[in-house]
RNA sequence: GCGCCCGUAGCUCAGGGGAUAGAGCAUCGGUCUUCGGAACCGAGGGUCGCGGGUUCGAAUCCUGCCGGGCGCGCCA
C-alpha cells in the first residue's frame, strides 16, 4: 500500500463515520481522493474532496472540511491535517515516519516499489513486429523502447508479462522480398535478371544476396525458379531476423517469443478462427472474396479476409493470431503497440475481438505517433523500399543506447516527436541522460569510499536525518511506488525519465548541502545515517535506470 | 470530404478538472572549488493555437474554427 492509499483510507474512514453519524449527508465519493500538491506549503498530500462534494451536499466546502477533519483517525504517518481555502484538506507527513522509510527502502532493496496491481494476470505485449524485409530504422525504435519499458513496468506491478515479436513471414510483402532476393542472388553470380517494379531495391538486399551466394554457392541457379525463390527466401528470412534481433539488442530491446505468422496456417489456428466467425455468422461471400461483416458490429465497413485470388489478407492472419493469443495461450490481457500509420485498424480489431467472443477491453491497442527525423534543417525521409533511411544501427552508433532510450522514453506515445540527429549528438555530453547517470556514479563513489574507510553503516540511525535536503530526498523516494502504479494504470512509462531527473536533482542538492563521509569521531552517527540514506537513494535510482533499460554506472 | 493524434517558454517536451502552469537545452548572472564540478543557486522568457460552452474552479472536459501529422485498398 502506498502512502497515498494509506492516507486516502484514513479520509475514507472519516467520511464513512461522518455519514454514519449524520454529520454529512450520504454521497458518492469521487475516485481520486488524494493528490500530490505542487506547492510544498500545501502539505505532502491534499484532497479536494470537500470541493467536489459541496454541490451535491448543498454545503459550503470549508464547512465540509471542518466537519471531516476531527473524524480523521490519528496515524503514525500523519503529522498534521488542516483546511485550506477554498476547501482543501491538506496532510503533512511526520518526518519521523518519512525518515523510517529509508529503512524500508534498504530492506526492500531491488524489490522496492514493486506492487501487486496485476495479481499475476497474464499479459502479453506485442511490439515492433516489423516485416522482416529490411533493416529496422529510426521509426521502429520508438515502439521497441516503449514496449520494452512498459513490459518492465507491468512486471514490477505484479503482472506476468510476455514480450512478443510477430514475424510476418507470410503474405505479399514477403513474396516480393523473396523474389527480390532471388533476382539479387542471380545478379551476384553474374546472371542477367530484372528487379520487379515494386521490389526491394535497397543496397542491403544486394549485400544479403552476395553473402548468401558466398556461403551457399551457386546451387540455387540450377533449381526451378519457384523452388529457388522459396529456398533462398527461407535463408534470407533467417538472416534478416537475426539482424533485426541484433539491432534491437543494441537498444536493449528483447523478446520472449518470436511468433511466426505462417505457423497460424500450418497449426490450424486460421481454420479454427474462421470457423468460429462462420458459425457466428460474421462471414459473407461477395464479389469473389470472403468478407468479415464488421458492419454488423458497428464498424463503418466490412473487411476482406480472403481475396478473390484465394490469398488471405493480413487481417485474416491477425484474427487467427488473436484467437491464438486469447483462446489457445490464455492471455488475460493483450497489448499491441502500433505506429500511427496503423491507427485505422483499431476499430476492426475491436470488432474482431467481439466476434471471437473476447471482451474488447482485454485487447489494448497503443498507438505511438510517428517520429520525424531531421539532420539540422533537413528532414530525412524514411523509405524502406528504396533503402534511403537512417537505420536503427546508425542511430545507436551515433547516439548510444542510453541516450536513445532516455530520449524516446521521455515523450508520451501520442505526441509526435522530432529527432534531430545533430542535436542528439551535440547534446550528448551535456544532456539529462548523463545527469541522471552521474548521480548514480556519484553515489557509487561515496559508498566506495565508505567501504574503503571500513565504515559499517548497517546500524546507522536514520532518525538523525533532519536536514531539509535529507528529508526532501526521502520525500522523492517515497513517491516511487506511486509512480510505478500510475505508469502501470495509464500505460505511461514516459513519467520515468522525468521522475529520474527529479530524484537526481534531489540527490545532487543533498550532496551539496550534506557532507556524507566524515572522519571526525563525533560525526560518526550522522555519517552512518547518511550512508544509509545514500544507499537507499542508490536503490531507487538504480531501479529507475533498470526499468528504463539503462546502465547504472559505477563510474563515468 | 471522413476518422484518429497533436498544438504549452526561443527550441525539444512534461502536466490531461484543483491552489502561483513546469523540466531539459539555449541566454544572462552568481556559488563552490576537502566524499566525483558531468555539481549547486538565481534571473529573464507564456494570450497553454483562436472563439464559444460546461463547472465553485478549465492548459485539462464539450463544441466550432485555424494549423500540423497519420490513416481512409481484394497493401502491410
Amino acid at each position: 500500500m502506498t502512502i497515498k492509499e494509506r492516507v486516502a483510507a484514513l479520509l475514507q474512514q472519516a467520511m464513512d463515520e461522518a455519514q454514519a453519524k449524520g454529520f454529512i449527508p450520504q454521497a458518492m465519493l469521487p475516485d481520486v481522493l488524494l493528490e500530490r500538491p505542487q506547492n510544498r506549503e500545501h502539505g505532502d498530500l491534499a484532497s479536494s474532496l470537500p470541493l467536489r462534494l459541496a454541490r451535491n451536499l448543498h454545503l459550503n466546502p470549508m464547512e465540509i472540511a471542518q466537519r471531516l477533519i476531527p473524524l480523521i483517525p490519528p496515524a503514525e504517518e500523519v503529522e498534521r491535517v488542516w483546511v485550506a481555502p477554498p476547501g482543501f484538506i491538506n496532510f503533512a507527513l511526520k518526518s519521523y515516519w518519512l525518515v523510517q522509510q529509508v529503512e524500508a527502502v534498504v530492506q526492500a532493496g531491488e524489490r522496492y516499489g514493486n506492487m501487486d496491481l496485476g495479481k499475476g494476470k497474464k499479459v502479453q505485449i506485442e511490439f515492433v513486429s516489423v516485416n522482416p524485409t529490411g533493416p529496422l530504422h529510426v521509426g521502429h525504435v520508438r515502439g521497441g523502447i516503449l514496449g520494452s519499458t512498459l513490459a518492465n513496468v507491468l512486471a514490477a506491478s505484479g503482472y506476468s508479462v510476455e514480450r512478443e515479436y510477430y514475424v510476418n513471414d507470410a503474405g505479399t510483402q514477403m513474396d516480393s522480398f523473396y523474389y527480390s532476393l532471388y533476382v539479387r542472388y542471380q545478379q551476384a553470380l553474374g546472371k542477367e535478371a530484372e528487379m520487379p517494379k515494386d521490389g526491394y531495391v535497397g543496397t542491403y538486399m544486394v549485400e544479403l544476396a552476395r553473402e548468401i551466394a558466398i556461403e551457399e554457392g551457386e546451387g540455387f541457379l540450377q533449381m526451378r525458379p519457384e523452388e529457388a525463390v522459396k529456398a533462398l527466401g527461407a535463408i534470407g528470412l533467417q538472416k534478416m531476423l537475426k539482424s533485426i534481433k541484433e539491432d534491437l539488442e543494441r537498444v536493449r530491446v528483447s523478446f520472449d517469443v518470436w511468433f511466426s505468422e505462417r505457423s497460424l496456417y500450418t497449426g490450424g489456428q486460421y481454420d479454427k478462427s474462421m470457423q468460429i466467425l462462420r458459425e457466428a455468422g460474421y462471414l459473407t461471400q461477395r464479389e469473389g472474396a470472403l468478407w468479415f461483416a464488421s458492419t454488423a458490429l458497428g464498424e463503418d465497413k466490412d473487411n476482406v479476409l480472403v481475396r478473390s485470388t484465394g490469398a488471405p489478407t493480413y487481417f485474416a492472419s491477425d484474427i487467427a493470431y488473436h484467437y491464438n493469443k486469447f483462446s489457445e495461450r490464455g492471455f488475460d490481457w493483450v497489448i499491441n503497440i502500433w505506429g500511427a500509420d496503423h491507427q485505422g485498424h483499431v476499430p476492426r480489431m475491436k470488432a474482431m475481438a467481439s466476434a471471437l467472443g473476447v471482451a474488447p477491453e482485454r485487447l489494448t491497442l497503443i498507438i505511438s505517433q510517428l517520429v520525424t527525423l531531421r539532420r539540422g534543417q533537413e528532414v530525412v525521409r524514411a523509405s524502406k523500399r528504396t533503402g534511403e533511411l537512417v537505420t536503427l544501427r546508425e542511430l545507436v552508433d551515433e547516439v548510444g543506447p542510453d541516450a536513445c532510450r532516455f530520449f524516446f522514453l521521455s515523450r508520451s506515445p501520442e505526441s509526435q516527436m522530432e529527432f534531430d540527429l545533430e542535436l542528439a549528438k551535440k547534446e550528448s555530453s551535456e544532456n539529462p541522460v548523463y545527469y541522471v547517470q552521474y548521480a548514480h556514479a556519484r553515489i557509487a563513489g561515496i559508498l566506495q569510499l565508505a567501504q574503503e574507510s571500513g565504515i559499517d553503516y548497517s546500524d546507522g540511525d536514520v532518525s538523525l536525518l533532519v536536514n531539509p535536503a535529507e528529508i526532501d530526498l526521502i520525500r522523492h523516494m517515497v513517491e516511487f511506488p506511486e509512480l510505478i502504479e500510475t505508469m502501470a494504470q495509464n500505460l505511461s512509462p514516459h513519467h520515468l525519465p522525468h521522475y529520474a531527473m527529479e530524484l537526481a536533482t534531489a540527490f545532487h542538492w543533498f550532496y551539496d548541502h550534506c557532507r556524507v563521509v566524515s572522519r571526525l569521531s563525533e560525526e560518526e552517527g550522522i555519517t552512518k545515517a547518511r550512508l544509509k540514506l545514500v544507499q537507499a537513494a542508490r536503490i531507487v535510482l538504480a531501479r529507475c535506470l533498470d526499468l528504463m533499460g539503462m546502465d547504472a554506472p559505477e563510474k563515468m
